[in-house]
DNA sequence: TGACAAAAGTTAGACATCTAACTATAATAT
DNA sequence: ATATTATAGTTAGATGTCTAACTTTTGTCA
């Protein structure tokens, strides 16, 4: 199915997620997807969060999250605990190996941003942004 | 920061695939993923094609190709033959029940197109599609 | 011609992802 | 106060996808 525009997102989405899975095994993290890496994303961001403010950030299922979450734990670079305050809550917390990932993780991610929008420059990346946004916006409705 | 064009591409690939399998299964093709439309494309567009064909046109691997024509096969839509000339080399060719399926194919990938390119218009499609052309041939290299 | 490399395809094992069903806890309503 | 409903999270099973190893057949070259 050769949709124009939809399929050059498509491939350029697979690109950026295999480059990304690359990127992190270089860093010492193989087997990290880009999810798990979103969930990191969201820690680095607020700290502590619950599996279900780490599902909507990464727009994975509940389901989908506790496994990615069950990996990084594995890992040691977060930590689940219960809410004081509900105890249907896990709060997951970044441990100090996973904290220390966090000027990797920013390369990386400025690295693939430049990458992305160079062939393009700053103008078009607005226009750029701008049209997709339109379209995102459109298809959730 | 939070909304590049690399996660805006990534959204709207993913519902664009939510809602092409979605629609498949309203046609009655309840299972069948978009890779599986994509093999299905190639037939429909050249006729009876390689495993090779197939898999570099769906932009899969040889291995994810055999088991997507699996259960094309399945589900009596493709068959699988042995080439006269190289008996290496297996040609899919399409049933009678494959066949049929073309227009509801083109029924639904135009359906996509519009509703991609309606807030945007055609002059922002047009401008849409030469940015992305620039970014994915940039990755591509 | 005969050994070895290349190519086409399949199989095995792993993983991210989803839906559906389940457990446990909290909130609501009668 | 108790029963019902809603919410947070996990588990189970299925699927599309990948890499790596394998089989079979064809091509190459000394």
């Amino acid at each position: 199915m050769k949709h124009d525009a939809v399929m050059l997102m498509g491939r350029i989405h697979e690109l950026t997620q295999k480059w990304l899975r690359r990127e992190l095994a270089s860093a010492g993290l193989p087997g990290v997807a880009p999810s798990h890496g979103d969930v990191l994303a969201l820690l680095f961001m607020k700290g502590e969060s619950t599996m279900h403010e780490l599902a909507a950030f990464a727009h994975r299922t509940k389901a989908t999250t506790t496994v990615l979450v069950d990996k990084l734990e594995a890992m040691d670079l977060v930590r689940r605990a219960t809410s004081v305050y509900d105890a249907r809550t896990k709060v997951v917390v970044l441990t100090e190996r996973g904290e220390a990932l966090k000027e990797d993780f920013e390369r990386i991610s400025n690295k693939l941003v430049s990458m992305v929008y160079a062939p393009i420059g700053k103008t078009g990346g607005e226009r750029l942004e701008q049209l997709l946004n339109k379209v995102l916006v459109s298809l959730e409705n």
